[in-house]
DNA sequence: TTCGATGCAAACACTTTGCATTGGC
DNA sequence: GCCAATGCAAAGTGTTTGCATCGAA
């Protein structure tokens, strides 16, 4: 697969090795899409799930691994719950939406942010790397549960 | 002072108290100023550095109980760097310019980005919560230290 | 054959919690 | 005086690391 190979090649550039369980993991992330958040912990049990068992110290080391790559990036969310999902090249217009109750997250896309993101890095001399927006809010459930009027989370 | 007053009385409609602890935390927030982040073990630190002593515990348990009373609020930034800030009435507008180099923040306000976020919670039926754009960059000196041209972290 | 990668378990950093004591109201 | 809050230390999380072994190149 052309993915597999790519990997391949940018592993060896750097003298580094195109393991199973590296090729399992990105495998993993391919599948579920990019639109999908795994922590290491839901790698690690979606992995053995799927028969193939990989360390969970590995797949700490492997998300570090492809991070580096740029083939996978971790998300900005709050608290102690890293995420990394499968980079794609419109990252810098792939924004999230995260239900502060129930946790559940959607992506959307936004041009404006983008823009908005650029002329603050100008205006502040920043070269620009990334742009990431995190809207917070209740999803139609969560909304629907509390209710109007009530407090959120 | 007028929000320990304010404190005072948030805490005592619900039941809960105004103590020195939580007093001098809030304090601390409103000495260093709104765009300040700081950590749960920055907090610790000060405090001991101006002589009062709060435990770490206390610390911990008071950023939580500030952030639910929307005195505090916690920033969303990549790895397990939690930090809060003292909130302001417009959060909405107030986003992170984040160096990935040496970890300087800067901020900058953009009514587009809260446009383009409550269209994105409109369009998924979410009930806006809060939005918060973070924009990795170079600042200037990394920049300049690293090159034109050379790769980032 | 070599040296990077893995698995395991121990070590870590950060955060939370149980419990006796203190102190705000 | 009552019950919430504190301090301490112990227990949890999630993540990293040392080391012997394994296996990709």
């Amino acid at each position: 697969m052309a993915v597999s190979g790519n990997l391949r090649h940018d592993l060896n550039h750097r003298g580094q090795r195109l393991t199973p369980q590296r090729q399992r993991i990105l495998e993993l992330f391919e599948r579920v899409g990019a639109g999908h958040h795994l922590s290491a912990e839901d790698v690690h049990q979606q992995l053995l799930r799927a028969d193939s068992r990989v360390s969970l110290a590995t797949v700490y080391r492997t998300l570090r691994l492809l991070s580096s790559l740029d083939l996978l990036r971790e998300l900005e969310l709050p608290e102690g719950s890293r995420r990394f999902e499968l980079a794609t090249a419109d990252d810098d217009d792939h924004h999230h939406l995260l239900c502060a109750a129930c946790g559940r997250t959607e992506e959307f896309e936004s041009p404006e942010v983008l823009d908005a993101g650029s002329r603050a890095a100008v205006h502040h001399g920043f070269r620009l790397l990334s742009s990431r927006l995190t809207v917070r809010g209740l999803c139609p459930t969560c909304a629907g549960l509390t209710g109007e009027p009530s407090a959120a989370i």
